[in-house]
DNA sequence: TTATGTGAAAGCGTTCACAGCC
DNA sequence: GGCTGTGAACGCTTTCACATAA
């Protein structure tokens, strides 16, 4: 009886909402004001909280702290996870002062590059390390979650050596597919997609004229047929 | 005879798998080998490029390059995609610098901030403009996607803007949930929820011990049933 | 013989609709 | 009466397995 990967991704969402609304001085709520504040369907939002055990009361609704711990705990957002950043070009400096990771139950531990220009700057009293020493800064840290944010080239070669050192959860915003054993978990973050996906339902808004037919377009466009 | 969804996902994936391949001169694959280098199943892979159209050869696989211009075309990066940045925080500056962007066909053409500290500075040789001017930029660079990288306090309210000024596709980095319009795309990218779904596993793999029962955790921990 | 393209089967995830409980 | 919790129905996605074509 675990919990489907498709409820485990909006139970972050449902942590945000539940956190928001206790800011706001809300006590209880109904899956409907949930479910819309989290931008889901309100069944949806049942059966996802059916998977965590039975916290609502029939005829009222859910109690927000409550819920809250509940979900945070199912999460893991009761400990503080230690983190490591490996990669700080813009997106990798970006990300190591990005609040939300702290704010969320995560602590950056370390952060390691290969270059000497960055070696030792600091960013939020941490200093970074260079990546040679990796073997040493994980095991020191104890982190087992790691983001990579380095050039695409370089991930595998990294994404071995942390999963060697026993990171087992790693966050990759390099543009590369990870090959990594069994046990350990990767989540691809790839922004280039993301607006890639975005541009395909564009470009169908434009194309409510019928398409022409593939092989006149190819040829206009200098696709050759091999 | 639409394209769906899980299937659009993936085709920048395999553009990318493409163009990997393509430099390094390869010029055919097989649907197996394509499919490893993308992280997918070759069943997969193929019923995927089906939906698209018969691009292969039966007993040979797929011409790269002609493969690659197919799904180009599909995806829309065929032709530049002007896009505008709202938000020049760390994250949005390092999105405004970030390479994955241009590389895939799009442009930033505005970029644009209510900070005095960053209005007239330039990134990549485009000025950062005031926000107040958001309804003069817009319709000067024809943008229609637009990446928002602000605060999730003003998230909602920059998302209504750009929609009425005819932004129809928008990448949300705020950590908040959008309203907007049919007709209109989201895609969200939440950094600190994605952590959280590796914490989530993470916690797991600690836990081959059988959980104790919620209640006495709960006591425990401080969590108290309203 | 080899590898694509694709119906059919299996597996997941979402939504419906209502029984159960406050 | 109102709202949760959940089996059942539905729809989408993935995988299988093989007919089809080079």
């Amino acid at each position: 009886m675990s919990i489907p990967e498709a409820t485990i991704a909006r139970l972050p969402v449902y942590l945000r909402a539940l956190t928001s609304l206790a800011d706001r001085g809300i006590d209880t709520i109904s899956s409907g004001s949930l479910a819309e504040a989290a931008g889901v369907n309100s069944a949806q939002l049942r059966k996802d909280l059916s998977y965590l055990g039975s916290y609502g009361t029939r005829g009222v609704g859910y109690d927000v702290e409550y819920l809250r711990f509940q979900i945070g705990r199912e999460v893991g957002s009761t400990n503080e996870w230690p983190v490591i950043i490996v990669g700080l070009g813009n997106l990798g400096t970006a990300l190591a002062k990005y609040s939300g990771f702290t704010s969320r139950g995560f602590r950056i531990v370390a952060m390691v590059d290969p270059s000497p220009a960055l070696i030792g700057k600091r960013i939020n009293g941490v200093a970074i390390t260079d990546l040679a020493d990796l073997e040493e800064v994980v095991p020191r840290t104890g982190a087992v979650i790691a983001v990579l944010a380095t050039p695409a080239e370089a991930a595998q070669a990294v994404a071995d050596r942390l999963v060697y050192l026993g990171v087992t959860s790693i966050l990759n915003f390099a543009a590369t597919v990870l090959a990594v054993p069994d046990g350990v978990n990767v989540r691809k973050v790839d922004l280039g997609q993301e607006l890639q996906i975005l541009a395909y339902h564009e470009q169908r808004k434009s194309d409510d004229v019928p398409r022409e037919p593939a092989g006149t377009f190819l040829i206009e466009q200098g696709g050759s047929r091999p």
